[in-house]
DNA sequence: CTGAAAGCGCTTACAG
DNA sequence: CTGAAAGCGCTTACAG
């Protein structure tokens, strides 16, 4: 059962207006301004050459008509679609919609707009990959910790310039991702100087560099002080992983006076899980994340944790991006930006001063 | 410091073969089949009158070529992009990714691919508006409760088929949604029969049709059973806006034995906040949520919802989509599929065998 | 300062 | 069963 239409149109004349007209074209304003089309085309675009009175009654009827370029007909002709392409993985992850939510403004203020290819986890089919040729996108954005070896082999193929987000590249490409190396070693070295010996690790998923850089930075922590890790457990990068992990941590009596947890969404689930088994935290257990998504500030996780420069990132993913849409030939790069730490109570720290820098 | 580059690249001698070569066009393969433009135009797009053997051998260069009509060139003379704008509104609420991963897959299986027009929360720019035009999208879908006037009047102006989800559309357009009210309803008076009596709301935006017929929902429960509302308080759909209402509940010495809360996220924030305060769910207080995000079954909220019915949401929002594209003529339509309660550990409820048909 | 012409890569009547 | 021609809406040398 619909329950009805609500509100009138408020805006039904302004709508009549429009209404069944053709969409203007450069040909419609130039018969109504008396000029040929190469006029209005180069007048719509600042062209210098064009007369300020020419110029101003273009831009007028333009106005007045409510003008769209049709992006088609200027990409079949510009060879720039002005598209990218934009895989988004673990979407379960909110570290990734609150990246695009980011994204897309940052996006959208170089002259960009986005294409969906891919979203989840799931393995990319081939239609995103069709689509990418077919839309003759300028370039292609990947955010995921695991995707991307088919989508990075298809864009080297066919020269579409692809900067990936939150990972570190292999050969020929190009990726931008926090210090997770060293994040993660400051966050084990502060856990260390406050005391604690029995740390437990709870790995993302392996083979993804954003988790072994931070397994290493944890591992580099310990090795300095001596100190080798009680325990290790794959969380898959979920809620549900860091539960299960932790769950398991305790079943096995394995009394960890930390857990790291190699992101927030498992440390999360970590958290849940130790309560669950009656333990507190910090006080009998400290755990650490790694992100800074804004559910780690919910005062019942309350969580310790670095805080990706998520927009230091995208600005510096954009600028590799159009960078090599402008010359492909521009050799791959990797980039990486410090985070932050964020203090919070989910972990009793050392209190020394620490910079990520 | 970047931490170098990884594993050598598998694909070195594939990506060879075609790179730097110019993608081949209709032209590129009509040369090498020794016919016409229009007789591989239409060979490619499986026209009954070309010849088998034709056929076969501009379909095998064409593979052999990596071949992918351009679709810029196509939609110039066809009038159809093949694209749909897609807004995404409060993507902080888990609900909205959670929709978009499923959505994703959907538009491929209709031959649509999506171009993001905005997302997040805060207002509409311009730029979306103008992207719309100028990618000749063929429609548009809006995913938020609070957004689309804006851009309702521009594809109502401009013709562009358009239908929302997770709304009620008002007059002219189209809109796909849960029964909010039928499934508010069940859980108001399931929560009644099982006792109580002190019951306060959380709600959403308000002057959101999702949040209204939720409110109402409940409302129709209660004075069917001559029970009046203990406390109403705005928890503006987010987390935060929950725990604070909650809070507020709790401060003001309200004493509810259940809260209703309009949707998930906001009942995460309730239980916290209450646990906070020292209380027990649900032996001292009932949380009911609605939507069933993949939170709500996290084993620290366990929270009783009602489940949005999203793949046939998904369908339905299609379907309208297409035949208005087919037919921009038709007529706009609301639908409401019925949800599904999920009875779990945050409320006591009557055990009475409900259905939401 | 402006215009005529060609062309981007397709599709589609219209002929044959 | 196939092809020549026109055209979708732009932009851009090339002329003037």
């Amino acid at each position: 059962m619909a329950r009805g239409m609500r509100k009138t149109d408020d805006n039904a004349d302004e709508n009549a207006r429009n209404v069944g007209r053709r969409r203007s074209t450069v040909r419609t304003i130039s018969e109504r301004a008396g000029v040929s089309t190469s006029t209005v085309s180069r007048a719509l675009k600042g062209d210098r050459r064009i007369s300020a009175k020419t110029r101003d009654s273009i831009l007028a009827i333009a106005r007045e008509e409510g003008y769209a370029p049709n992006a088609m007909a200027r990409s079949l002709v510009t060879h720039r679609s002005g598209v990218v392409g934009l895989v988004i993985g673990e979407i379960g992850n909110p570290f990734y919609p609150e990246l695009l939510e980011r994204l897309h403004p940052r996006l959208a203020a170089r002259s960009l707009r986005a294409m969906l290819l891919h979203v989840g986890s799931g393995p990319l089919d081939e239609g995103a990959v069709q689509s990418l040729l077919q839309y003759q996108m300028d370039g292609c954005l990947i955010a995921s910790a695991t995707l991307s070896s088919r989508i990075e082999d298809i864009c080297l193929q066919y020269r579409v310039p692809m900067v990936m987000i939150n990972r570190v590249a292999r050969v020929h490409s190009c990726a931008v991702s926090c210090d997770n190396f060293a994040g993660a070693r400051l966050l084990g070295e502060l856990l260390i100087e406050a005391g604690h010996r029995r740390i437990a690790l709870v790995t993302g998923q392996s083979n993804t560099s954003v988790s072994e850089d931070r397994v290493e930075g944890l591992q580099a922590a310990l090795s300095d002080h001596g100190v080798s890790l009680t325990a290790s457990c794959e969380g898959h990068s979920t809620y549900a992983g860091g539960f299960a992990a932790a769950q398991e941590i305790v079943e096995r009596g394995l009394r960890p006076d930390a857990i790291f947890a190699v992101n927030d969404i498992m440390a999360m689930g970590v958290i849940d899980a130790l309560r669950r088994a009656g333990l507190r935290i910090p006080e009998d257990v400290s755990v650490t994340g790694f992100d800074d998504i804004q559910a780690a500030s919910w005062p019942n996780y309350d969580l310790t944790t670095v805080a990706q420069p998520v927009d230091a990132m995208i600005e510096r993913t954009l600028d590799l991006l159009l960078e090599r849409i402008e010359d492909p030939s521009r050799p791959g790069e990797n980039v990486s930006i410090h985070g932050e730490l964020r203090r919070r109570g989910s972990a009793r720290l050392s209190g020394r001063t620490a910079s990520l820098s």
